[in-house]
Order: C-alpha cells, then sequence, then structure tokens
DNA sequence: GGTGAAAGATCCCGCAT
DNA sequence: ATGCGGGATCTTTCACC
C-alpha cells in the first residue's frame, strides 16, 4: 500500500471505468504495472468488488431515514433476518450507546417506513424505536483512501 | 424501466466487470441492444457512476461511528463545510427529529472520532453530539433494484 | 432489437532492473 | 519483487438492416 496504490484507489472509486492505459499514463506507468497493481489489490481484498451508484429516486426510494432500535435483551440475530429480508434496509449495525441497533432504510415513502417498523415489532424482540427521517442530504460519498 | 433494466441494474450492482455479453445472454439479448440499455440508464442518470467498494481496514479507518449533532440555530452550512474537508466523514444528512444532523464517519480509532468532534464543536455552531459507535456491522449492502 | 466487423482494451508471457 | 514491451484474445461499439 504505498502511495501509488493509494492513488489508483482515488481513481478506480471516482470513475471505475477507466482504461488502465489512460490511469498508468497518469501515474507514469505502464498499462501491465498498473494492472498487475489492480490484481493484487484485488487478491489481498482491499478492493472487494466493482459496482455502481445507482439513483434512488429512479428506483422509488426517495424516503430515507435512520432507525434506531432498542431490543429485550440480545436480539441482533432475529433484527438481521428481518434487515436482510427486507430491500428497503441497506444498512444495520450493532451499536454501543442508547440503542441496540441503528438500521439505514430507503423506501418509497413514510408509508413504507411505517411497514418496516410493524414488521420489526412484530418479531417480538423490539421493545422500541426511534426513527430519523432525513430531510436532505448533504454528503454521501464512500470511504476516502 | 422495464423488468430487464431492473436485471440489469442487479447484475451490475452485483459485479460491474461482467462482460455485456455475458449479461446479454442471461437476459436473451445482443450484445448492443444491451448496451443500449445501460447506456440511456446512464444518460438518464439512474445509474449514477461506476465505483469499487474499498475495505475499510486496509485503509485504516477500522473505527465506524454514527454521530448527531445538534446545532445552535440552523447552522447545516458551517456543518457541511467540515465535513466535506474531513475524509473521516462518509454521509451527513440534516434530520427531523431531536438531532439536526447526522454524520456517518470512519476513522483509525476512537481518538479519530474526538479529533473530528473537536474540530465540530470549534465551529462555535454545535450544542451537543451524541455518537453512536458501531461495535459490528450486520450488513452493509447499497440500495437494491 | 439483431448482425457483423472494426477499433480498442485487457491480460497473458518473457525479459530486465 | 516490480516494471516494461509485444502480441494474442476478447470486449466494446460502431454502421446498417
Amino acid at each position: 500500500m504505498d502511495p501509488i496504490d493509494r492513488k489508483i484507489l482515488g481513481f478506480l472509486r471516482e470513475d471505475a471505468t477507466r482504461t488502465y492505459a489512460d490511469m498508468a499514463a497518469h501515474l507514469h506507468l505502464s498499462p501491465p504495472a498498473l494492472h498487475d497493481r489492480v490484481k493484487k489489490l484485488k487478491a489481498r481484498g482491499v478492493i472487494r468488488r466493482t459496482t455502481v451508484d445507482l439513483d434512488p429516486e429512479a428506483l422509488d426510494r426517495s424516503f430515507c431515514a435512520f432507525v434506531h432500535v432498542e431490543t429485550e435483551g440480545y436480539a441482533k440475530d432475529v433484527l438481521k433476518d428481518v434487515a436482510e429480508a427486507d430491500p428497503a434496509v441497506e444498512e444495520m449495525h450493532g451499536v454501543a450507546g442508547s440503542s441496540s441497533a441503528i438500521l439505514k432504510v430507503r423506501t418509497r415513502d413514510a408509508a413504507g417506513l411505517e411497514e418496516l417498523l410493524r414488521r420489526l415489532f412484530e418479531t417480538g424482540a423490539v421493545r422500541r424505536t426511534e426513527s430519523f427521517v432525513v430531510l436532505r442530504t448533504y454528503l454521501e460519498r464512500g470511504i476516502s483512501p
């Protein structure tokens, strides 16, 4: 992981369709040398996968919220099952603090969120939830190398 | 946005390095027809960009937390400046509820989080913060088509 | 939306530093 | 161990039906 690798990761995060030849030129490297580095970064798991960023509005998921969940005892497993089964749930983190878990959720509208809350309570494992509805997203970039 | 487009988006989210020929075969389409659809999805902004998922540990960002920020009055702009300037901040959302904003943060360790909190308070715009340290991430997938 | 072909990128291998 | 040059192979991306 030298500075050149960092720059490569930066390039790929910005636009993973860039050609190796193009990036190599910017880094004063030959295309095969760059290709070699990328291959190693993938093999070492630094690069997990290449994917696409999608527009939530176009997919009918304009509504975004963070849901704090407090469970009865340790009930992460049942929580995870519900979260995983629902495509509206993008993230689930177990956290320290007053909540047991934080969910990041994207639904069509507020009714979609209520649907999810109903399913959460139906498990019997949830004591209470607190939802923070996103009014505006100011920043949403991934990890920066 | 027909069912075929949805499937294309699903394929690309899983692995954007798949060849058009491969995906086309799975969808009983010719490569150019598929290429055309992808081009249109990009032009319409449904596909925002192609990028890579990186391993936080490899980038020395093993520590993750959600920070709720309560400001003096409406101070989103100054908050955004601090958030944007700090590569540790991945997301910033203005929310309804007891907090004014939620930040998703990735740092090397707890000390890195405290650094950020110091910078936030130094703006003079922050009344209080509440940080939820992530103990374990159970789910972290992007949006699902 | 399909076909065929040209332009271009990937990604080997062998060699050198 | 890492980088370079050449070249085979495969993909993308035309123009045309």
